[in-house]
DNA sequence: CCTACCGATCGGTAGG
DNA sequence: CCTACCGATCGGTAGG
């Protein structure tokens, strides 16, 4: 019995992983499978090396988790759906459009920032489920770009923002600068979200040239 | 003999895909390759799967091509060099950087335009790479991210831009833009590369408001 | 949560 | 370029 516990605690040090003890619940899995799908994405990462990181074998992430795609929803729907909560408020709101779209970049990158590699996951390996989920990850996606497209246009109507040719490309290409953060931000880098959100929303208002 | 030749076209017919006849070369599996890692990415898709495209068993590909890896190195580095061979003489070159940054991003939409699965493998599959290769590609990143670098430091200098309280994050920004669009640009869409990159230009130099 | 295992599939090779 | 095959690894399960 001592030995056997000693062959566990040792076999969980070669894992190397788990923080002290604690029990595994579905919870931790969620949380390791998102630290290294955003690490090393969804089709590379295998369940050994999830069971790995929390501290059991393989066949025991069973007991907590349906399947591996079952893991992959979870994190994809709730991270949209954490981006969706802190902007639609903001979307809807009464303010200028000016106001809301400052507000909206940084409420995404503050997102972005605590919740750096469920979004890697979230915005870019939604690909990986299976036709009849990715449907509903679309669905999704299009109400976050609707949210910024609403931004602009009450912006052109107001006489805000110019009168863009193409509000649909200006939106794409907008959150597409901002999900490219996925890329570079660092928690330890030298710009807080806060003021990395600035110089992103100058950038988008304000443009380059002087 | 005649039997064994109209087995072997069966076999094509089903795997479906290859255009009539011609030989199978290196170059003809590269094609395919990029076509298929560009649509679903290299961990998930299979030398049987490229094997299929170009009309031959799996095996028969090593009499080609060395690795799979191979593949994904050879794509991403010319992906990237035909970005650094079209940007590279118009950031170096004596206009000011207003017209150089125009010119720039007009380049890159053209070269995405024009290898649009080839530019989603080099920008986003890089990470597949063993560690050796990696850095190369790094290296090849560095210098296109410095290319934007000097245009905007250049502008900057010369008063054509605003003091860009953070240039470093501007050229992460205005990358991270034009490499979204491998997400939503589409060949069969109403706007031309060219008329695209307008758009993007103006966004970038000078932004929504009025 | 473990033991013991399953069929399927992976990239790649020897020998012709 | 095919035939025939390799060891390794994959997600997942039965039975305790």
């Amino acid at each position: 019995m001592a030995k056997q516990r000693e062959l566990r605690v040792t076999r969980q040090r070669e894992r190397g992983t788990r923080a002290a003890s604690g029990p595994v619940s579905a919870e931790l899995i969620e949380r390791e499978a998102i630290r290294l799908f955003g690490e090393r994405t969804y089709p590379v990462v295998g369940m050994r090396d999830i069971s790995d990181a929390v501290g059991i074998l393989p066949g025991s992430l069973y007991v907590h988790i349906n399947s591996k795609e079952d893991l992959l929803i979870k994190i994809v729907e709730r991270g949209i759906r954490s981006y969706l909560d802190a902007i639609a408020p903001i979307a809807e709101s009464e303010q200028s459009a000016t106001i809301r779209l400052r507000k909206a970049i940084k409420a995404h990158m503050l997102v972005l920032a605590t919740a750096l590699e469920q979004t890697r996951v979230s915005f870019h390996q939604w690909t990986y489920l299976s036709s009849e989920h990715k449907e509903r990850v679309i669905l999704m996606r299009q109400r976050y770009e609707e949210l910024f497209s609403r931004i602009l246009n009450d912006g052109i109507s107001s006489g805000e923002f110019r009168d863009l040719s193409n509000p649909r490309i200006a939106v794409l290409a907008l959150i597409g600068m901002l999900n490219s953060a996925t890329e570079w931000y660092s928690p330890t880098g030298p710009l807080s979200p806060e003021a990395l959100s600035e110089v992103l929303a100058d950038n988008a208002l304000i443009g380059l040239q002087k």
